[in-house]
DNA sequence: CAACTATATATAGCACGGCAATATATTCGG
DNA sequence: CCGAATATATTGCCGTGCTATATATAGTTG
């Protein structure tokens, strides 16, 4: 809790992916959803969802389809290939910049004392590599910022 | 690497205040320890940069100084009790984002096959809640996204 | 039964953050 | 001597997410 929902930023679409990978979902079953599995931090709002779905949607990286049942018409979501592969792609940059971040934060972890340090690295690379030129020992494939 | 620039959205100013934490630094320099420390991950621009320092000391919470040298002159920034605040507040922050959206995407761990989940849980709160509605559980001080 | 809230989707316009582009000036290396 | 690196600064653009608004139905409460 407590947190600037500019951090939310960039990461909302792999939310919303997210939530559809364990099966088809409406609209407003996601807001509820996301709402409710994040423990009332992720409140998203409509104005945010609808044109994150319609933009999936155009680039079909989910498929539709009306709940027609009189009155208050439903319209579902369901991952598509392209979808799943799109979640995993974005997941793995999540990680990847999450990782990134509490490797600079690391050293402030000792010197001021930090309430919660809820995300702790599991050992894998990238590693607290010291502070050599990091510029050239990169991989050539990879993107940055 | 290979991640979206839009993700270090709002947590930039928590990179810059994190490079201030070990001493002064100044301008430029910023740009390369950070660039260095991230093994080349971050590459802030000096438009960036620039205007997130300017935000900072007028907010008090950096001071600053010229090193007038003749000729290249450098502009130092120190942290101020104030910026140390901001510091551990946005790193704060930080940590419940992470933890929050390391908690949601958990499931696809298992399901979908993420190359590099270099961020495990450390077994703190937040806990993997199920699907109660949590809006009725969280604190009263709490803020949203 | 009327009013309000919750469910359900949609869009136009605004605000803000980060970047590209540009400007200026000095120092160092080839 | 000329280009690249060092060093700071500003203007304008673009993308993202939110506010506000619109529409319509179902349930709940006074």
């Amino acid at each position: 809790m407590t947190f600037d929902r500019e951090l939310l930023r960039g990461s909302l679409e792999l939310m919303v992916l997210g939530e559809l990978q364990s099966g088809a979902r409406y609209g407003y079953q996601i807001l509820t959803s996301l709402s409710s599995r994040s423990c009332g931090r992720v409140n998203i709002k409509a104005g945010t969802l609808y044109p994150i779905l319609h933009k999936l949607e155009q680039e079909s990286c989910v498929r539709t389809w009306w709940d027609e049942q009189g009155g208050r018409d439903r319209k579902w979501y369901a991952l598509t290939e392209a979808g799943e592969a799109r979640l995993r792609r974005n997941a793995t940059e999540w990680f990847d910049y999450a990782a990134t971040v509490q490797m600079l934060l690391a050293p402030l972890l000792d010197s001021l004392s930090i309430a919660r340090p809820v995300v702790a690295d599991s050992g894998q690379p990238p590693a607290r590599l010291p502070q050599v030129d990091a510029q050239a020992l990169r991989p050539p494939n990879s993107r940055d910022f």
